[in-house]
DNA sequence: ATAATTCTTCAAGTACACTTGAGGGCAAGA
DNA sequence: TCTTGCCCTCAAGTGTACTTGAAGAATTAT
């Protein structure tokens, strides 16, 4: 039997985060840690897992609110095991595929558009369309339009 | 020989930013448009491409003093031409190629690390060492980490 | 037991990337 | 010409993601 028992500070240390980023994150709802007879936060062990999803997440650019939101299917702070963990990264292994192919393409257009001084509406309306029409609900985004002429 | 003279409305409507944002824009140096008799921006329609890259690269979540580094090189808003852009493309290109490889990596870390429910330090001190080591200049980030006991 | 360290809350501050609003000037169509 | 619409600046506000500091309580080390 383990210890489940963590100050914030273990935490912390362990994960290489401020402890005050670690009280934002429990302000946010993305951790759970309970609380000792004194009132001090107490945090398992499983935590610091959750705790390097934030941070691998962020780095990607998720906003919190989109991190809570691949977390909430975890049981709260105690004990997510296994499948429960193998269920999420499979959910959030296709975001990242999504992720790297959008980058991909984008790439590829930065070749075949910027590249090529050709600069074409129609290739870089591709761009528009997958990557902003979804994002901003409307508004035209004609992106990297811009006919050479020197 | 083509008008030169976009106002900031024109540019607005054919980038799909919004005026504040490109005013933004111009005030942390990343455009550089011309004003008129009267004091009013006119942007050459090279300036759309260049707030097209603008757009791309905060996709990508370069923040704004590393795309106005990125454009640096280019001319000041008049006359970038095929072979600026051409260089400037190639060398953007290798900074996206390194964080498709990146995100590559850790997607297939998430695989191998979360997925499995091993989550052994040593796999996931790698993606310490080259993902976050390099960005924080120090400070141990131990990722991942936490053996799994339920 | 005492002292040093770590923890607590809460309010305010910071950085980035803008947006909004006030007050006023310029431009183009009827 | 007039009036509608777009443009200007500047200051202040917004949202996200925290950090910093003050005042004090709990924990740990000697």
């Amino acid at each position: 039997m383990k210890r489940h028992d963590l100050t914030i500070g273990d935490v912390a240390e362990r994960t290489g985060l401020a402890t005050s980023a670690i009280r934002h994150y429990e302000s946010e709802g993305l951790v759970h840690p309970y609380r000792n007879d004194a009132g001090q936060r107490r945090f398992a062990r499983t935590d610091i897992r959750r705790l390097s999803f934030i941070l691998i997440a962020q780095q990607l650019g998720f906003p919190l609110s989109d991190i809570r939101d691949q977390l909430a299917p975890l049981p709260q702070s105690r004990g997510p095991n296994k499948s429960d963990w193998a269920r999420m990264s499979r959910r959030f292994g296709r975001v990242l595929d999504e992720r790297i192919a959008q980058m991909q393409r984008l790439r590829d257009r930065l070749d075949g558009c910027i590249g090529c001084g050709c600069l074409s509406l129609e290739t870089c309306a591709l761009y528009n369309a997958e990557d902003r029409a979804a994002k901003r609900g409307a508004g035209p985004r004609f992106v990297i339009d811009d006919t050479v002429d020197d």
